[in-house]
DNA sequence: CAATTTCATACCACTTAGGTATCAAAGACG
DNA sequence: CGTCTTTGATACCTAAGTGGTATGAAATTG
């Protein structure tokens, strides 16, 4: 069987004249004769009645007259969705992500994601850099939030955007320091790091910030993520160094304190597999360099 | 677009492979390559990522993939559909009925049609005989049921059983005539006629044969059908003579009487328009006759 | 580095498509 | 009642498309 019979016979059924479907897809008749009933024979079914004023079909005529409408709206919505997803509007974005990113960035880049691209389901997974690095290279993520990544053959990564520091101290804390010596305070409070793992890693960065600064600090404590680190500063063991996204929260017992200096930011990174050259990935490539440079000039697309 | 082109594709990303898929299709690997570009040309969207190890689907070719099974599942399902209603497996059969057979013969007859053709639905619509030839002629009905019809042009009447009469008398009627005598009771007790419509009907038919014995009685009442006309028997206002199914049922405060003498019997008929060739009614056609030999055979194809 | 395996290409024989011209049959109509 | 019109069917032609064989290019494999 054909697709052009089914096309033809659709089109017979309607008009209910052999004449007419020819004039509808715009050949003439006799092809139309042939190919109903080579149909008509392959399936061993009468599907028309040939009448003096034209044609009707039969109870069996009927029944395959909605079956080949359905069929073929079937494939014409194949045909959709096969071209949706060529364009990357379509099947799960598998994303891996590490650390603080996920408090803020990641939840505003995926909204502008699902904005363009409704269509994709969006699949997260907690990983580590180095369980992202293998995640990428089986194909099981297409792309990994973070911070700091070393450099890694067929990996490439992108800064999405970098943003300032805030400092979170215990609420009881109220001396707001001077603007220049900000860093000050930290001769005064011991410091809580994190995360412990993933070096190089924030906790890192920080430390290098602050010997460059010429603050050498009391470190009190270094937690697995973020979040123990707040803890443990509302319940006064010290001040903690934070990603300014971070301060968007409310944490309960914790005041936070904006660095302005640029001269402290951190970045937002993506790592992706340089030979993965799937839609998906395109897609969100797509949508990310926009927030980014949507990000570089507002510094806030929200929006 | 062909359906050979959703065929060989379904083949080839299964496969894994050009060379097996067209070991599979029974054809050399050429004309899939060739088919596999033309659909990939015409959907604008790349289907299938050849590699030196063969080829996989690419996130669009798995979108296709998807559809073109399903696509392949409908028209598969679509011909057995068709085929099925050609040999009137599927459908809906339009009955009317007119009269008593509703009782007992219309049910066991389309119980029997049920279990044959399990997916045709039954519909049925009460309609006097003259409302049935109109039904039969438009195509509202495929066959009808009934008694006693007048010849039509263009309709066909077939026989599908007599039956036995019975007479209905009131419980407390507790004489049992002996058997030579029964119908002499009518001299003892008026008699209730139905149905009052429908000429030839039912009690033409009762008055006949009365007369043919040599019974003239006295008509008490002519009630619209069976059911009006035992309830008046119940209540005491006279006897009914109604077809033997019809003593199958419970009629509380009426009591039944066979008559065995097989000189008087009444038929149920069925008809239908003879230039239908619906596979519907050739399928009915089919189960009554069966029905009608059994019944001839055993007087009772109930089971 | 040669052998193997994979898909792509070129060209051929044959089938099948649609087009034109025409026919046969069944209402429609004066 | 015969003619006209409309319908689908048929015959034949040209052209496009199909599958086959032979062969090539590229990458993997031993």
């Amino acid at each position: 069987m054909e697709l052009r019979q089914l096309k033809y016979f659709i089109a017979v059924a309607e008009e209910g004249n052999f004449g007419a479907a020819a004039e509808r897809l715009n050949i003439s008749q006799p092809p139309i004769t042939r190919q109903i009933r080579k149909l008509e024979e392959e399936l061993e079914v009468i599907l028309l009645k040939r009448t003096p004023k034209g044609a009707e079909a039969t109870p069996a005529g009927q029944a395959f007259l909605e079956g080949a409408r359905q069929a073929m709206a079937q494939i014409a919505r194949t045909i959709e969705r096969s071209q949706a997803a060529q364009r990357g509007e379509l099947g799960t974005l598998e994303v891996g992500y590490f650390g603080s990113p996920i408090y803020a960035v990641i939840p505003q880049v995926l909204q502008h994601f699902r904005r363009a691209m409704p269509n994709v389901k969006v699949s997260l997974q907690r990983l580590t850099k180095s369980e992202q690095i293998a995640a990428l290279k089986v194909g099981q993520i297409h792309i990994g939030f973070g911070r700091y990544y070393s450099p890694e053959p067929g990996i490439a990564v992108e800064q999405i955007l970098t943003e300032g520091l805030s400092v979170a101290v215990p609420e009881s804390y109220d001396k707001d320091p001077n603007p220049k010596s900000k860093l000050a305070l930290f001769s005064a409070m011991p410091i809580i790091l994190f995360p412990r793992f993933g070096r190089p890693n924030f906790a890192d960065e920080i430390l290098s910030i602050l010997k460059r600064e010429g603050v050498d600090p009391v470190i009190a404590n270094v937690t697995e993520d973020v979040r123990s680190a707040l803890t443990l500063t509302a319940v006064g063991e010290g001040a903690t160094i934070v990603p300014g996204t971070v301060s968007q929260f409310a944490w309960p017992g914790v005041r936070f304190i904006a660095l302005e200096d640029l001269s402290m930011e951190c970045p937002v990174n993506y790592i992706y597999r340089k030979s993965d050259t799937s839609p998906i990935l395109r897609a969100v490539q797509t949508t990310l360099r926009q927030y980014r440079d949507e990000f570089a000039a507002t510094g806030n697309p929200a929006a």
